[in-house]
DNA sequence: TTGAAAGCGCTAACAA
DNA sequence: TTGTTAGCGCTTTCAA
């Protein structure tokens, strides 16, 4: 049988009442407060978390549900929150739901009740179905936004722009762009970002929607190279590294025949050959600012009052990409 | 505030304890039941299960600990325990612990008495630490060993040998190997493996430990190329793309020059250029299979019995490995 | 400052 | 088959 409060009070020689405020902080005198933490360590008592929940209405957890552990986008995102939750000693409830909208709203029906509040990274559903799910009053969602919920995203208008002034600035003038999902949150932002170049000198070459993936990438590999363009922005550094991939396989020289630009700066963008010149989003910091916000520790803002923070994003600029051929 | 048992009780007109019956599956009247799931449903109500848990023992959740997420090799293990979880409607705690053995061990004695058990992934706590924290009742290490509690892993020790089958059928008669951390399990384990082979007609050319990572693959790039070997095996797919890198760099065209061999065959191998033949162990079969011997679905065997289940790897060739140079 | 007692939401005896 | 009741381990009134 495991410890309890009982145990430790019998020990102690105290009431369970004086046990609890030793433990949790209320108004004891010194000397019980010493003697009974003593006694809980040494009898190596570890609270409730259930039980105390059940009382204080919090129970010092919270949900993370996330698309797809495997997409190291993600991975960096988990390990931002899991890292701050660790620090403030809460628990963190992880779904995977597969990429599925469905799972992902069946995982906040359930969560929402059994944690303090739920951190949702790109979600997969539409916004409706969201604020029909999710309780805005401790839902914080991480790189999308849904009016009437409170979020955490990268500046992803900016980021484009950064990454398309780079490609002029070497020299581009024909720019392919690979989309992902249609129809996403993160699709329009970039497209956004885009629309601001179209015209002027520069030309963007929309090359068409691909899975967010590697394959999705080898896949438009041969769309980029029948295009006329001399660099191409992938949707993100999975479908850049893709894009790479088939290029070599085709024989085309990056950056030399073509400049490759990615988007997110997941660790692999440095390992891939040549490293990826990328925009990078704080992954792990949003993950860590999402958290704060639903447990009102960042600092004047809450969850509760809709904030809405948009961090902001730096290019980062490595070896595929360079000036055109001549 | 929402809404429990006394309110689906009330709106149903029955009791609370035929309430919790016809939820949980106990002798009701079909009409009866049937009601008060219409009830049930109709006023969103989602059990409480810290509540639950607090009467059963039983919590529905379960702690799972791996060194660090964004390891493409734990990112997968997580997905599968998260899988079979969602399957089996039992919550995932995750503690990524940063590789610290510290914070290893002050998350299983968090998670032990607020979870139902405990996934312990690639632990890098000592044996005894480890033996003095777990509740051999309730843990399931995976991916490592340790007598005393119940495991999951895969047979490493093979999975080398068919590593080095395959590169002595190629013509190979010097393989370098990369080591990963001194003193771990996993590094013993591949140790084992080639320890069967040296001698014969083939010699092994042990280069020295570096960090299981890409860097740690890079550093290990000019090492191997100043040893007289024409293949190398790697201590993981992190460090075979790190040696990749700076082979490519070094001008060390692969296979051509050198045969690279990972371990793992995480998704990055696939992706890696050229593209990565590996050791392909089962990552989130593992998980998967952790879990159930946790709850006890495993069919026979459950972790209170010190199940100790090894799993097969298969060598996975890719464009990495060909013959030596002539 | 301390203790007694109530009760969080739920399930599991025990009766009816 | 159903309802009543007693807790699970904890915190928090309320008195002392």
């Amino acid at each position: 049988m495991r410890t309890t409060v009982q145990d430790v009070a019998r020990a102690a020689g105290v009431s369970v009442s004086t046990v609890s405020r030793a433990l949790t902080g209320g108004s004891v005198s010194p000397a019980t407060r010493e003697a009974v933490v003593a006694v809980a360590h040494r009898l190596g008592y570890q609270p409730n978390r259930a039980a105390r929940g059940l009382i204080t209405g919090r129970t010092g957890n919270l949900g993370l549900i996330v698309p797809d552990l495997r997409n190291p986008f993600f991975a960096d995102v988990a390990k931002g929150v899991t890292a701050r939750a660790r620090a403030v000693d809460c628990g963190v409830f992880i779904s995977d739901t597969d990429e599925d909208p469905v799972a992902e709203l069946e995982a906040i029906a359930t969560l929402r009740h059994n944690t303090d509040g739920i951190l949702l990274c790109s979600p997969r559903a539409k916004d409706a179905e969201l604020l029909a799910a999710a309780d805005p009053q401790n839902t914080v969602l991480l790189h999308r936004r849904v009016p009437g919920l409170s979020s955490v995203v990268a500046d992803i208008v900016d980021g484009t722009r950064q990454a398309v002034q780079h490609l002029r600035a070497l020299g581009h003038r024909r720019i392919a762009y690979v989309s992902g999902p249609e129809d996403s949150w993160a699709t329009r932002q970039r497209l956004a970002g885009l629309a601001t170049f179209d015209g002027d000198d520069l030309e963007i070459l929309p090359i068409g929607s691909v899975a967010p993936t590697f394959d999705g990438g080898v896949l438009a590999g041969d769309l980029v190279l029948a295009a006329p363009a001399t660099a191409v922005l992938a949707y993100n550094d999975l479908v850049a590294m893709g894009l790479l991939h088939r290029l070599a396989a085709r024989g085309a020289v990056v950056p030399d025949r073509l400049s490759v630009v990615g988007y997110d700066d997941v660790s692999l963008a440095g390992m891939s050959h040549p490293p990826l010149t990328s925009v990078s989003v704080p992954k792990d910091r949003a993950g860590a600012i999402g958290l704060d916000l639903l447990l009102g520790r960042a600092g004047s803002m809450t969850a509760a009052q809709g904030a809405e923070v948009i961090l902001p994003t730096t290019l980062v600029v490595r070896a595929s990409s360079g000036e055109p051929p001549a």
